[in-house]
Order: C-alpha cells, then structure tokens, then sequence
DNA sequence: TCAAGATTGTACCGATTAGTACAGGGCTGG
DNA sequence: CCAGCCCTGTACTAATCGGTACAATCTTGA
C-alpha cells in the first residue's frame, strides 16, 4: 500500500481542528479518517489507543504550544508586563480574534470531561498560576494577582463562549481590548 | 400498557438534566429512556420529532424560565438596580452556585451548535438587551451599559467554565460577587 | 357501559459506531 | 539485492445508534 511519510505530530493539528469543529463524540473515525486522508490502519497504527488517545495527544499538544508560548514567558521574561501584552495578543491570534473555539474549555463542559478531567484542570492551573506569577512579579499583591489572573482567565474563556453564541467574533476582540487594559491598570 | 399519567412539561426537566450531564449526542435514548423512566413509544409520543425536538423544547423552556424570572424583571421592574441584584441572587442559586453548568453555552460551544443556533443566539441577545436595559433605567450610559451588560455574561459564562474545569465551584460564587460588586458601582 | 382516543412496551429496522485482524506493499539497512 | 520492519487499505465484528410500527392497555366522555 502507498506510504505516507506522516508524523504523528503533523496529524495533530488536523486532529485538534476537528475535534474542535465536531466535540469528541460527534468525530467519528470515519470523519476522522475523511479529513485527516489516513485510513483506520494508519490511525490506529500511530493511536493504538483510538479516539481517547487522539485526544489526549491533541491536549498535549496545546498545552505543550501554552506552555512555550505563553507561560514560560509569563514567568520568565524579564519584562512581566511585556509578556502580559503579548500573552493577550498571542491569545487573540491563537482563537482567530474569536472566530475559533478553546477546545479545552469545550471539553470541560463536554461530558467526556471526566475522561480528560486532569489535563482539563491542569491546562488552566497552569495558565492561572503562570497568569498570578507575572502579575507578582510586577508589582501586584499576592492577593491582587489571584483575583485578576481568574478574571482574566474568565473573561477569555466566557468571551470565547459568548463569541460563538451570537455568531459575533467581534465581541470576543472587544473582550479583549478590555483584558488588556485590565492588565494595564497600574496595580494596587 | 400501563399509564403514568406524565406531562410532557413534567419531563422537560429531567431532560434538562440528561442533556447538561451527557451532552446532546451523548444523550442517546437508551439513556434518556433509562433516566426518564418513558419507553420509546411515550417519549416519540410526547416528541414526534425525537431528540431534535426534545433539545429543542429544553432550550425553549430554559429560555422561558429566564424570560420570566430574569428578562422580565429587568426590563419592567420599577427598582432595576434591585433587579440587577435579583439577578444575580436568581442565576446562581440556577447554576447550583457554580456546580451546574449552562446548557446553552455548552451547546454555544457544541458541533450541535448549528442546529440550535438561533435558539442559542435568542438566549443570549435576549439576555444581554435586557441587561442593558437596566442599566440605562438605572441611568448608565447607553455605551456604558452596552460594555457592562457584555462583561456581565461574559462573566457568568467564563466562571461556569472554569469552575467546571478546574472542579472549583467556589470560583464561580467569587465571580458572582464580584459581577454584584460591579453591577453596584455607581454609573458613569 | 362502552367506544374512541391517548398512552405505552416491544420488536424490529437500516445505518453507523469504535475497534480488530491481517495481508500486502513500500522503504531501508546490511 | 533482499530480509525485515514500517506503514496502510480492506474486510470484518459486535454493539449501539435514532427512529418506526404496531398491538395492547388505559383513561375518559357520552
């Protein structure tokens, strides 16, 4: 049979898109199969876990893209507020100025999210800590920090929600805006 | 046969239930049935049009449970600041102080969505106009309570899916607090 | 009391599901 | 040049899916 010469890696992104576009049960192998041209041999050659591992890779794989991307910066980079802006533009990139959806948050509301509960949880303890970490180390107080870094998190999540609701990715850029300006404020 | 003398309003809140827990394509009717109690014949007796039809009779009754409880008072009552307030009392004592999650939202973020978007989109707009509109009988701005009624839902539904995700119902009653706060600042 | 309509359990349908088995082609190291 | 491993298409399974058909029973109005 014809080879392919395919990563496991250069499926993922497929993967994540239609997983995004279709939730876990509504992907079928056969969509699966369909949008990413590999048969069930090969899927299930490079998953022999099937589905769920899919979509533990594809979690994986944007946590791992989260954490160099955006955490690491957050609790690193020399300039925390620097990093704060371009964490907001990086997201906003990331969701397609809110055209696209966070899987992680529709998982969390899926009822696979039992499945998945400890990447869920962790994708956002990461985020959150990392968000409190570069807040800290700008100044803000222990206390400031956790409350911003949650509502910042909440604004995202809740505008990505709302975006989508209305059909109107324009919100989701305005929520944005706001976010930033949020994290602008000098702290207290 | 025997006769159980149900309602199809009866059932409408059970079925709420089932969609929140397993999802639309996760409810499938083996469970439904289970949960219900009703045989296939009772439930395509109550909802010719099947599942379709039930999801679609849960989301018109959620929308007229809020229309009642939450639009209703807003655009009418002859105090909307303590509207606002009601508010905000009503959506979490629905939202079990964060340990249920909103069915149109997760449905907003489902590859369901299609099918129920403009169901899902009336929630949200309703929702949003009326909050906007006791803002401006409270004697905000229009702009002004354009962006406070957004924040506002944006708010409800980001908390709801991080108190999901990271299985902390506490951090949606800490937003709610502080949408209250918000929503007690005096107007601009 | 009894006919008519409402309600319900059960058997059944074709389609689709995730997953398995495996043979065979293609690539690569020796 | 070829043995062996990697990859892949195909055929298959058992289970489950949403939905239909219908006969049997129950309730109700006259």
């Amino acid at each position: 049979m014809a080879k392919t010469i395919t990563e496991r890696a250069d499926i993922l992104p497929r993967l994540a898109e239609i997983f995004r576009e279709y939730g876990y049960e509504g992907a079928s192998l056969a969509i699966i199969g369909a949008r990413t041209g590999l048969g069930k041999g090969s899927l299930y050659h490079f998953f022999p876990g099937g589905k769920e591992e899919m979509a533990a890779a594809v979690i994986d794989e944007i946590g791992q893209w989260f954490e160099h991307r955006i955490y690491e910066p957050l609790r690193n980079s020399a300039d925390p507020q620097a990093a704060l802006m371009s964490m907001c533009d990086d997201v906003s990139a990331y969701f397609h100025s809110g055209r696209r959806i966070c899987l992680i948050g529709a998982f969390a509301l899926d009822n696979v999210r039992d499945r998945f509960a400890a990447r869920v949880n962790d994708y956002f303890a990461a985020w959150r800590s990392a968000l409190a970490d570069a807040l800290q180390r700008r100044g803000d107080t222990a206390s400031r920090a956790e409350t911003l870094s949650e509502d910042t998190l909440i604004a995202i999540q809740g505008a990505l929600v709302l975006a989508r609701a209305l059909d109107q990715p324009e919100l989701f850029q305005r929520s944005m805006d706001r976010i930033r300006a949020d994290l602008s404020a000098q702290a207290t």
